[in-house]
DNA sequence: AGTATAACCTGTCTGC
DNA sequence: TGCAGACAGGTTATAC
């Protein structure tokens, strides 16, 4: 479910809805093990209850709650995985954290994916580092460099495009929507593109990642906002789960490839 | 070093 | 209506 834009559009209105709040409680369903993996929950339930989430930030794809107990909980939502702040259990609940004063925050998803892992605050500044999280396409410093840096490589572009080790933010919908915008045609190895091809693509990464955040994100089926809204940027999509519709510059119709074991879609006629 | 494939899961959609 | 198969916004392990 969520790339950048959508973990960006979770953690900005976390931010807004719980920083200050107090946790009562953590309660847990089914499979808890898959979302904690080893942890012990009735050990993390001590160690969080009474604390005030204090933060709430992004690495990459994860969202950061941030505990005044010294406590940071690394959240990956990875398909289809929800956050929710609201007073009713969803449906897919896997966790609950249980606020003062009013709505509790859920983590609900249906497939299972998600995780959820805990760090200690002396070890969180070593995260970004532990985990690999290559440069943050939604940071306001994400520059031409870093891109020319991240295309050093031989393998095709969506590969390279969608490894968060490289390039952290991006996933199957705005790779391919911004390969199409810039006119590169998704079957290219990384490293033979020209400068001005790399100049047009950071130029268009920058920019629909930009109008992706201002609308909230794109909502194909499972993403939502905490309070249960959908995303905006479906609408402007051009390529991504088009195939067989007529290209909006040329008519020519969409195409759909396998690459990587995931789909692309791209026009060939505009994309080169 | 690259690529491809399967795996982790459940739900939805398409075609027969 | 039913059933099989494909497919899904992510990531990781394993196999050529």
């Amino acid at each position: 479910m969520p790339e950048g834009p959508e973990v960006q559009s979770i953690v900005t209105d976390l931010h807004n809805l719980i920083v200050g709040r107090r946790i009562l409680d953590l309660v847990t369903y089914d499979y808890t093990r898959r979302l904690f993996g080893e942890i012990d929950v009735d050990c993390l339930r001590d160690k969080t209850a009474g604390s005030k989430i204090v933060g709430v930030t992004r690495r990459g794809k994860n969202i950061i709650l941030q505990l005044s107990s010294d406590v940071y909980l690394a959240i990956h939502l990875r398909m289809t995985g929800q956050m929710f702040l609201r007073s009713d259990v969803p449906k897919y609940c896997r966790l609950t954290i249980k606020l003062d004063g009013g709505e509790d925050l859920h983590l609900a998803d249906v497939r299972t994916f998600a995780t959820c892992e805990v760090w200690d605050a002396k070890d969180f500044e070593t995260f970004e580092a532990q985990k690999k999280i290559g440069v943050d396409a939604l940071s306001p410093s994400f520059s031409l460099r870093d891109l020319k840096t991240v295309l050093q490589s031989k393998r095709l572009l969506p590969a390279v495009l969608l490894d968060q080790t490289k390039i952290s933010g991006l996933g199957n919908i705005y790779v391919n929507e911004c390969l199409f915008e810039s006119g590169i045609h998704p079957l290219r190895k990384a490293n033979n593109l020209s400068c001005d091809e790399i100049k047009k693509l950071h130029q268009v990464i920058v920019k629909i990642l930009k109008k992706a955040i201002e609308n909230r994100g794109t909502t194909f089926s499972d993403y939502r906002l905490p309070g249960g809204e959908i995303g905006g940027f479906q609408k402007y999509l051009k390529v991504f789960r088009r195939d067989g519709e007529p290209c909006v510059k040329c008519k020519q119709s969409i195409k759909r490839k396998k690459s990587g074991g995931r789909s692309v879609f791209y026009c060939s006629n505009c994309q080169i």
